[in-house]
DNA sequence: GCTGACTACTATGCTTTCCGTAGTACGTCA
DNA sequence: TGACGTACTACGGAAAGCATAGTAGTCAGC
């Protein structure tokens, strides 16, 4: 089932960060919190790597209330752009599969 | 976007067989026609396989109008119950991901 | 009876992504 | 000072999809 996620984390931290502002730690701990879609640092970190490296996100630091500073990441104009284009795929992805499960009204298997 | 398809092509033929038993030639085809899961022979074969190996498929022979004989493939006992759970851990994805982008109903973006 | 086209499947090697495990370093509080 | 929570980094492995290429069976048409 880990193998259904490939390609998921970057459509997850998109949306994540649609939402508003957040930083690496938050965003392991929100995902924890989704069992189809918990990760662990070692998953995240790499994915905003690289949309950071793409200019998907942009990046500031922030003082932390304990512990060392956050790295905080927003979406960017380009990463605004790019979550669209994903939204859309994923949705014809889903849209696909589901004519795969019906694919015409005149089959019906008891 | 090939990445979105990892692990999703087991779904997909377990979905594609629940329909009625089928070939791969024939599947091959058939996912073709879905922009969002167009795969090739290199694709698809190695799934089936995969199926076969853990008992999710039977295989029978089946003579072909044009060609050599036909592998057709249909869903066993085993398979049926792999789709269910599969199908049940997709739908959890679908909702997950979907709570991301709907994080709260008090906030709405213009 | 040979060529070409279509059918049906096989083999190999590469790339990407997720993830387990481990480690580093900062800061507060007792 | 040392234990604890925070925040991130590094490394290696495994699995799936996919490009590319190849094998082989059957039939049509000349």
């Amino acid at each position: 089932m880990t193998q259904l996620r490939k390609g998921l984390m970057e459509l997850c931290l998109l949306r994540l960060l649609r939402g508003g502002e957040s930083y690496g730690y938050e965003i392991v701990r929100r995902l924890r919190s989704l069992p189809a879609l918990a990760v662990s640092e070692s998953t995240v970190y790499p994915v905003l790597a690289r949309l950071r490296a793409e200019g998907f996100v942009r990046v500031r630091e922030a003082p932390s209330p304990a512990g060392p500073p956050r790295r905080v990441f927003s979406l960017s104009a380009r990463g605004r752009a790019r979550l669209a284009e994903y939204n859309a795929h994923w949705n014809a992805v889903i849209a696909d599969l589901d004519s795969i499960s019906h694919p015409s009204p005149k089959e019906s298997d008891p």
